[in-house]
DNA sequence: CCTCCTCGTGGAATCGATTACATGCACCTG
DNA sequence: CAGGTGCATGTAATCGATTCCACGAGGAGG
């Protein structure tokens, strides 16, 4: 592989002059901008950024660890991360921690080594030593979706308390008393606060949430299922369960249908997050929606803004309830309230 | 951040020393061990990646270019690969092409500029240039799912044609004559492939595949929905489409509920990538399951063999029908045939 | 007792870039 | 015409590791 050397030999000038040509520096003659950039063109140079980050101390590259790929969520807010970090001249290395609090550690202390220039989590756990050392050392760091409370470091989440309101309103107006919720990880910050903030909602309409209708789930389809076996097996089962994500409710609905009964007819079921595949399961599912693209783009700006010296910014973005047929009969088009939007076609 | 240098200073030795404790070379005595590392534990210093790849000529890094992230496909693909690559103490780091060929060389180019060590690509198009001349130049390369036919690059996929007969076969065993297909781009083997094996299939049971049951797609949903509208518009509608991809069958399912119709009555519809999803959908979709798991750990093994030296295998694996209900009531247990399987819950 | 090995260690070159500093030349100004 | 200014360029230090080579100490063998 060439390098600056051969190139430098190649146009007769020194390192020097083909490294400025290459940073477009000013002070270069046309003519020997000229030649460098003809032998660069002759040998196909291209710089070798193992060595411009050495000596730079930069490698113009973000690390994005992310809770689990598999999860369509995920997926959707590695895409705009990468979009965005392109855009802003950054490449993005992913680190899928699978749930696994011991992988995002692998993760992290991966791309630290690798001296990434700022990093994007949305941690499995509350915080293990290596992430609050990192934080402490002064690494640009943002969270994204979930974060670790009373650590300084900007959060870019959406908050769900008002979707979650306008849910157990719709379910409540479908005549469902009794609510349960598959909650992720307690550890997480989304794993506890979606509990909460339905806890709440269901308080405003005098419904108590039971230890029995709080089933803990992983964030995974497994332990959808096995939490929603939990819930069918009550004396008293739930009419309608709400799971804290996509894949939980992924794993609600085998069970249901393993058990031979069906939504929304024997149980009434909601998610936390909406992907596409919603419109088309059977019954289309109730979801609540994230701005995820719009998460990704901000994220991204926040650790950029942090890399280049700028303070960088939290943002919180609203969520929206998306009503479909897995609750029940939607309500006709002049009830529905707002913030809730129906949709039937992508 | 610490260097080997204030490791050096910390423990009262050389750089050398320090360097020979961290890759365990055999000659350093136990007391100059023990100082470096209680020096290297003192600190909390780690090895800056950069620096040795910038040495060793090897930064332990694969680059993974597949198509399109938001396709649980290659997501689960990217799985895998991650997987197996930690396990032989790899990173990996993934572009997303988006099936677009410029983006599809961005990544490529960038990763040839960080200098990693082997390319796993599953391309979105017949060669670019740069990708030939990657080739050309010996970087190590596999390419997984899809290839470029004429290039000497071992190629890590699953066969579909056997499945493909046998989703035909259940097709007519169905009563269904008049079977369309969304392909893919035609630069792609994948695109080209399954038509191929789909029209070789009709061809054993004497049926045509006219041109205008051969609809040009791209992979992704909208092509789908738009080729599944023509097919409908169509004086003699197709009896059954096959889509090339999930995404494609997503957006054919979105065309046809949009029509009022229904899956299968009106219409059948099969798909040639098996996820998580078609088990939930309405109705559960017929689909070509593809070993991913295994083909991404192959994809690694035969890269990591090429950049170690040893000579890399090409790998084909068997792809297999699940018959679901999206075709028509599946047959009785008792008449279903060898290679099929039926699966109802995963 | 001298020579030769082996072992542990340090010095210094090296990877491929960037960049501070020095140099030489042309041109402008008083 | 002397001196100053500024531009184009080259030399060399540097980033943080690895590794070749040299060297001294100590043990084995003749």
């Amino acid at each position: 592989m060439a390098s600056i050397k051969d190139v430098a030999a190649g146009a007769g000038v020194s390192v020097a002059t083909v490294s400025r040509v290459l940073n477009d520096h000013p002070s270069v003659s046309a003519d020997a901008r000229a030649r460098v950039l003809a032998a660069v063109d002759a040998l196909g140079y291209r710089p070798n950024a193992v060595a411009r980050s050495l000596r730079t101390d930069q490698t113009r590259t973000l690390g994005l660890v992310i809770s689990d790929v598999l999860n369509p969520y995920f997926t959707e807010l590695a895409r705009s991360v990468e979009e965005e970090a392109r855009a802003l001249g950054y490449s993005v290395v992913i680190g899928n921690a699978d749930e696994r609090p011991d992988l995002q550690d692998h993760h992290v202390r991966t791309l630290l080594d690798r001296r990434i220039d700022g990093l994007l989590v949305s941690p499995t756990d509350g915080g293990s030593p290596l992430m609050l050392d990192t934080v402490r050392a002064g690494t640009p760091m943002v969270f994204v979706d979930r974060w670790i409370p009373g650590v300084d470091v900007p959060v870019v989440r959406a908050d769900g308390r008002a979707a979650v309101r306008d849910l157990v309103a719709h379910l409540h107006g479908l005549g469902h008393r009794r609510l349960a919720i598959i909650a992720g990880p307690a550890a997480t910050t989304t794993g506890s606060e979606r509990v909460e903030a339905f806890r709440d909602a269901l308080r405003e309409y005098g419904l108590p949430l039971p230890d029995a209708y709080i089933g803990q789930g992983d964030f995974q389809a497994a332990s959808g299922r096995r939490v929603t076996e939990e819930f069918l097996d009550l004396a008293e089962p739930p009419e309608a369960v709400f799971a804290a994500d996509n894949l939980m409710a992924l794993g609600a609905l085998d069970a249901v249908r393993a058990r031979g009964l069906r939504v929304p007819d024997d149980i009434a079921l909601a998610a936390f997050d909406d992907i596409p595949w919603f419109v088309h399961t059977d019954p289309p599912v109730t979801a609540i929606a994230q701005p995820t693209p719009e998460l990704g783009r901000a994220a991204v700006r926040a650790v950029v803004d942090r890399i280049e010296g700028r303070p960088p910014r939290s943002v919180t973005l609203p969520a929206t309830l998306v009503v479909r047929r897995s609750c029940g009969e939607p309500p006709a088009p002049d009830t529905r309230q707002a913030n809730v939007t129906q949709r039937s076609n992508p």
